[in-house]
DNA sequence: ATTATGTATTATGTATTACATATTATATTT
DNA sequence: AAATATAATATGTAATACATAATACATAAT
C-alpha cells in the first residue's frame, strides 16, 4: 500500500473536518431566519447590531454575510433605513461572469448550445402569443437589414432574435439571450472560419424565418430556424467531439 | 401640476446624482485590473494589503469588494496562500434564489416556461449525440417507473428528463434543469388542479417518449414531448393571459 | 542522510472601536 | 402652517490588533 493509498484509507475512517467559517454559519442562519419568519419581498430585516448581539459575533462577520446576500440580490440596504428583502434578479452577476476569458471551453460550449436550444424551443410560446402587430414589427426590423450579408452580425442578430423572445412574452428569456449573444459570437468567431463560398447554399435568412412565422406553425418555424442556425449546430457538434 | 409631477419634471432636467460607494468603485477597479493584466484561471491576485495601499482605501472596503467577487465565484481565498482567480460557476447562487417564496409570480412563470422551452429545444443535440447505450439507460429508468400513475412525480421527472440532458452532453443544462424542477413543480401544483377524469386521453408517458427517441427523429421526439407537456403548456398560456 | 517534529512567517479571518454620512422624525422658528 | 434647523438612527468607512491555517525552514532523532 503506497503512502497515498494509506492516507486515503485513513481518511475513509476519520473523515476530514469541514470547517465552516463564522461568516458561512451566519449566512446560513440568516437564510433560515428569513424562511422561519416567512419574510416577504419588501419586509425589513433586523439591524446589523441586533444581529451581532443575537448571534454573538462581530459586526465584521455579520456584514460579510450580509454582503454576500446583497451580492446575489436577496437584500438591499439603505443608508439609514436598514435593510429589506428584495425580489432577487436571477440574472444578477451573470453579466460579470459571461466573459470568454474567465469561462472554460466546456462552459462556453454549453452556453453556445444553450442559445441554440432556446431558439428552437421557443416556438410553442411564440405561436401561442404572437399578434398581428408583432409580425409587422418583425418586418420593420427586416427592412433595416436589407443588405444583410454577413452570417452573424451581432446587432442584427440581437435585435431580430431578441424580438422573438419579446413576442413570446418571457422577459427573463429576453434578457438572458441578450447576455448570451456576446458569448455566442465569441465561440462562433473562434471556431473554424468558413470561406464565403462555403456558405450553405440554402442559407435561411431572417426574412425566411418571418415568412415561416407569418404563414406557418411551430414546426415550420423550427425548420426555418434550424436551417438558419445550421452551421452553428454543425460546429458545436464537431467541437464537442473534439473535446471528448 | 402636482408636487410630485413637479419633482419629476425637475428631475428630468437635473438627473439624480448617483453615488458609487467606495466598495462599488473598488469592485470595478478590480475587474478592470483582471482584464488589463489578462489574468487567467488559477492566477494569483495581489494581497489585500497591497490593494489597500495601491487604491488608498481601508482593508474593510477592499474586503467587501473581494467578498462580492468571491460570492459570484470569481475568486477564491485560501487562508495563508492569498487569492486566486477561479473558473466561476455560472449557476452559483441560483440555488439560493430559486425559491418560490422570494420570486415574483412573473419570474416564476418565466422559469416554468424556460423548462418547457428547454425540453423542446434539446432535440437536435439529443439526436446528434445519443448512443445505443443511452437508449438502454432510458429503458432501465422506465422500468423503475412501471406503475407510473401521477402526472408529475418529482423524482421520476428529475431522473428521466435529467437523463435526456445528460445524453445531450451539456452539463450546465443538466444542472440547470435539476434546479429548475422544484420551481416547475411549485408552479404546477399551485395552478388549477385537474381532476383525474380531466387528464388528457392521449397522455404521453415517458415510455412513449423513449419510443420516439429510439425509432424517430427530432421532430418525432418533439411531438411526443409536446404532448407529454401539453397540460403544462396549456396552463402557462392560460396563466400568462391572466397576468396581462 | 532521512524522517519527523518544532518554529517562524505570512495572509486571510475575526474582533473592537471610532467616526462619517444620509435619512427620518422631531423640534423650532418665522 | 410652512419652512427650517436639530437630533437620532443605521449603514458605510477607517484603523488597529489579534487569531488562525498553510507553508517554508530549521532542528533533532534515528
Amino acid at each position: 500500500m503506497s503512502k497515498r493509498e494509506g492516507a486515503r484509507n485513513l481518511q475513509s475512517k476519520l473523515r476530514p473536518i469541514i470547517n465552516y467559517s463564522l461568516t458561512d454559519q451566519v449566512e446560513t442562519k440568516l437564510l433560515e431566519l428569513f424562511k422561519k419568519e416567512d419574510l416577504r419581498n419588501g419586509d425589513a430585516i433586523p439591524k446589523e447590531n441586533e444581529l451581532c448581539e443575537a448571534m454573538g459575533v462581530s459586526r465584521t462577520v455579520i456584514r460579510e454575510a450580509l454582503t454576500r446576500l446583497k451580492t446575489i440580490g436577496l437584500i438591499e440596504s439603505k443608508k439609514n433605513k436598514g435593510m429589506i428583502l428584495t425580489e432577487p434578479d436571477l440574472l444578477i452577476g451573470l453579466d460579470k461572469l459571461l466573459q470568454p476569458k474567465i469561462l472554460s471551453e466546456e462552459t462556453l460550449q454549453d452556453m453556445f448550445e444553450m442559445r441554440l436550444v432556446l431558439e428552437m424551443g421557443i416556438a410553442e410560446l411564440l405561436f401561442a402569443r404572437i399578434k398581428p402587430a408583432d409580425i409587422a414589427d418583425l418586418k420593420a426590423i427586416l427592412k433595416t437589414e436589407k443588405d444583410y450579408p454577413a452570417l452573424f452580425e451581432m446587432d442584427f442578430e440581437a435585435r431580430f432574435h431578441g424580438r422573438i423572445y419579446e413576442i413570446a412574452r418571457n422577459n427573463t428569456l429576453v434578457r438572458f439571450q441578450s447576455m448570451l449573444l456576446p458569448i455566442f459570437k465569441y465561440v462562433h468567431d473562434k471556431g473554424l472560419k468558413l470561406k464565403d463560398e462555403e456558405l450553405p447554399k440554402n442559407y435561411v435568412t431572417h426574412a425566411l424565418i418571418v415568412k415561416a412565422i407569418e404563414t406557418g406553425n411551430a414546426e415550420k418555424y423550427r425548420d426555418a430556424m434550424k436551417r438558419h442556425l445550421k452551421i452553428h449546430f454543425d460546429k458545436t457538434i464537431k467541437m464537442r467531439k473534439l473535446l471528448e
